[in-house]
DNA sequence: CTTCGATCCTGAAGGC
DNA sequence: TGCCTTCAGGATCGAA
């Protein structure tokens, strides 16, 4: 469930529900995550109070008094949800269990994600952080930056604007809807884009992921959300796993197509 | 530096 | 029903 949309949507649903509670005990019942999980880190927070819930990129950082995060990344498969307390799911990986008696639980049956604790003040530092891009709904982010950092590279639009080093948060879904929605071919290389292509692109970029954070995110065939509540914005995706269906605007059919290993969705017509 | 392909892992879905 | 293949929302690493 991991795109810009669906970490906001959880982070907005887990935050009247953590901040103030104090974590109790911690159950790890398997470390072997994307890099494995630190059990004296997630233990040395037992006893500290969650302060605040925040996002940077598709990582999810709950800050927690005494100057450290606790940092959660979903990578492909991971769910995170607060549900009272009960029998762990299969391969729920860490169980938090708070003073208030809800818990907090971490599934991820492919084990690409990441779970760890960072101090607030090197988390800048930290290699995961360091070199990200912009965020995407932010000041920064507009035609003019898409121009200026496209400049020297060659690649094809949808790996730049999936790059998490130029703008953050966009993956495969929403690279694709985004695309369409600015009309522009996934295929095209970034050093053929004028200024007003850019232009489509970054306002897509930013009318796209806006609309999907209201509609709480997209799910597909599994649910999102730290209330264990489902996303809307799959009834609103224009291409995205709609091969052969016809375009919404034009009528001429979707095409799928292999990009860099992964679905692409477009429409021949309509993005040039 | 960029870009491309392979890779990590498990489960769901589709074809036969 | 069972078996096999393909695909899946991410990110990293090595090679070119």
């Amino acid at each position: 469930m991991p795109e810009l949309p669906e970490v906001e949507a959880l982070r907005e649903s887990l935050v009247d529900r953590l901040v103030g509670d104090r974590v109790r005990r911690v159950v790890v019942r398997d470390h072997r995550l994307r890099r494995p999980i630190d059990r004296r880190a997630l233990d040395g927070l037992v006893g500290a109070t969650v302060r605040a819930v925040e996002r940077r990129a598709k990582y999810l950082r709950i800050r927690m008094d005494g100057g450290r995060s606790l940092v959660v990344h979903l990578g492909m498969s991971g769910r995170l949800v607060s549900a009272p307390a009960g029998p762990p799911a299969l391969h729920e990986h860490v169980t938090w269990t708070f003073a208030s008696g809800r818990t907090l639980r971490y599934r991820d049956p492919r084990r690409f994600g990441l779970v760890y604790v960072v101090g607030d003040a090197a988390i800048d530092r930290h290699p995961d952080f360091a070199s990200l891009g912009v965020e995407p709904l932010g000041r920064d982010f507009d035609a003019a930056y898409l121009r200026e950092r496209a400049a020297g590279r060659r690649g094809p639009v949808k790996a730049f604007l999936m790059d998490q080093r130029v703008v953050v948060g966009v993956g495969n879904i929403y690279a694709s809807e985004v695309l369409f929605r600015a009309r522009v071919s996934p295929r095209r290389r970034v050093g053929t884009i004028g200024p007003e292509r850019w232009g489509r692109i970054a306002d897509a970029t930013r009318a796209v992921l806006a609309r999907a954070i209201d509609a709480g995110g997209t799910t597909i065939r599994d649910y999102v959300g730290g209330r264990g509540t489902t996303g809307r914005f799959q009834a609103e995706l224009a291409v995205y796993g709609r091969g052969g269906e016809p375009c919404v605007v034009c009528g001429t059919p979707v095409r799928r197509t292999v990009m860099a290993g992964r679905a692409t969705y477009a429409c021949g017509r309509c993005q040039r």
